[in-house]
DNA sequence: TTGTAGGCGTTATCAT
DNA sequence: ATGATAACGCCTACAA
């Protein structure tokens, strides 16, 4: 009994194995309670069973939904799916990109957006298409300026159908909060308030500097409130920038939404905890597709795959309300 | 120019080279952007840069946060921090623990409490012997039934606190909401609320099952009202559970704080969006102490470290209110 | 069907 | 100060 036989029974080749041995081995594996080293197994195959997803923000619901998904269909694979937060900092992905190549990583999941005009952009590229080179299937949940399979939703539709929606309640002067500056995901979403407003007949100016966190939306309460007559609405570019607003706005005694209406984007944990209205992203599901085209690849060859779009819906809640006239 | 050389430069090793030939081999790996195998490297090291950390729940704000706190200050150091789902199953951290140990993992944290009687309990104190016997560091942040390095917040006191600062406003009828069956946390917090209520001259026996979600807390919030005049007070085993039963609450058209008062324990981030008044437990240094710990003993020696408990804060926001007489 | 030899990319040991 | 050589634990030809 040699270490090649025992090796194959143990790994699953595909080479011939006489019953009796592969018993034997088996049972000897079971009394030494025997694991093979994904060490050294991934560095001559090099390709290891690790599975990289590079968030925003790590306490973020959205990227925590998202890290579900993967998990959730990497694991069951046998997967082990490694949570890297890059605080929304290109040269964080930078780092963490080096980390998962050094590691031969299966794949790597870029769950946030990029930035237009990132002055890291190129380099970036230029560590993905090295990581691809390597054998490596990298995925991107938004939109990014490298060569990779994206699975996305459509973000100027969905902040266009929850403002077409916030308008069709009756209000006129909707505000919207925005997003980080440079990120695509916000200037889409932003276009899609605007495209919308002008469609109602609406002004579509009345934006707000905000950002993807709570303590944004929060802010840009105060900045509302100051900006003279409140709006009959607002947007916020995502939950937490909305359920910040939402806790701006009450703590002044302003009434949510019989005065004010307030609606998000992506429908996260929170916007259910708080009944915010908003539109539903599928953001496990988002992060399920990216797992099952990262073992799908490094199962079988490397056949390219489409690029995928997810549906998002409306999800009417209570945090807005018909204008009274 | 040897291997062995550009070996020694490269991985800092204290072996002398002259500063000529130091310099020669940098410009070499700069020139062909030569980056180590990290897994060679640990496959003969028998020691990886990667920390695990299995949490309960990914989309819990809880252990995200602690995540932060260990991603933090093991990235700073050039470590690979991999969180882990084990969605509170005994068995999915025998997993996770099992993988990591293939990886030659230098830590693993522990997120979540144990159970008591928990019928894997010894297959999985075997198992961290086993990898702590590797020179992996294991570090727990709440109760555990193995031995490793214990890092806490006093769960029980924390408890008593919030639900004596709860009494502390007149109210009488003050009801508990449970975290899942068996888990220490759980345990501990209830009892910390049953002392409190009894030196308080008050009725303990309030107490309706929950779990840790929010919609736990919604499902107890009908139980609660169900159950015949409504509480004064209402203290959920945590911030979810307490942000669910307001929720359901107050869509039954019940006034809180005016009617009840709630409140929850580790001022985790929704907390701060509904102002829920709770304990603050230190999340994120949690975190941070475990990766120091591991960095630590990675770094030096195996010598051994003190235990650490952790202060909580009681922390009042605006979902409380003195009862009206 | 089974076994042998070589190599994956490092670090560690022992010369030189 | 530098270099050859042997592991680390596994997989994949290539023989037997």
């Amino acid at each position: 009994m040699s270490i090649t036989t025992a090796s194959r029974v143990l790994n699953g080749s595909k080479h011939p194995v006489s019953e009796k041995t592969r018993a034997r081995v088996l049972a000897a594996a079971e009394e030494l309670n025997y694991q093979p080293s994904a060490l050294a197994r991934a560095l001559v195959t090099r390709n290891s069973r690790i599975i990289g997803v590079i968030v925003g923000s790590i306490v973020d619901p959205y990227f925590a939904e998202i890290a579900r998904g993967v998990e959730d269909v990497a694991g069951r694979m046998g997967y082990l799916t490694m949570v890297c937060n890059a605080d929304r900092h290109t040269e964080a992905e930078l780092a963490h990109l080096q980390t998962l190549r050094d590691y031969r990583a299966a794949g790597v999941v870029f769950a946030s957006s990029g930035y237009a005009d990132d002055e890291h952009g190129g380099e970036l590229a230029h560590a993905v298409a090295d990581l691809s080179e390597r054998g490596s299937t990298v995925v991107a949940l938004a939109q990014r300026d490298f060569e990779c399979l994206h699975a996305v939703v459509d973000n100027h539709a969905a902040a266009y159908d929850i403002t077409d929606y916030v308008a069709s309640l009756g209000h006129r002067r909707i505000a919207f909060v925005d997003g980080p500056a440079g990120l695509y995901t916000s200037a889409l979403r932003r276009d899609g308030f605007e495209a919308a407003m002008r469609d109602a007949g609406l002004d579509p100016t009345l934006c707000f500097e905000g950002g993807f966190e709570y303590e944004a939306g929060y802010n840009a309460a105060l900045r509302i409130m100051a900006a003279g007559p409140l709006p009959d609405a607002v947007v916020g570019v995502n939950d937490e920038v909305a359920i910040g607003v939402m806790s701006g706005l009450r703590q002044a005694r302003v009434d949510v939404p019989a005065q004010v209406s307030i609606a998000g984007i992506d429908d996260t944990r929170p916007a259910r905890f708080v009944e915010l209205t908003t539109v539903s992203v599928p953001l496990y599901e988002l992060g399920a597709v990216a797992a099952r085209a990262i073992l799908a690849r490094s199962g079988d060859e490397q056949r390219p795959q489409p690029n995928v779009l997810l549906p998002h819906r409306l999800t009417p809640r209570n945090t807005t309300a018909r204008r009274p006239r």
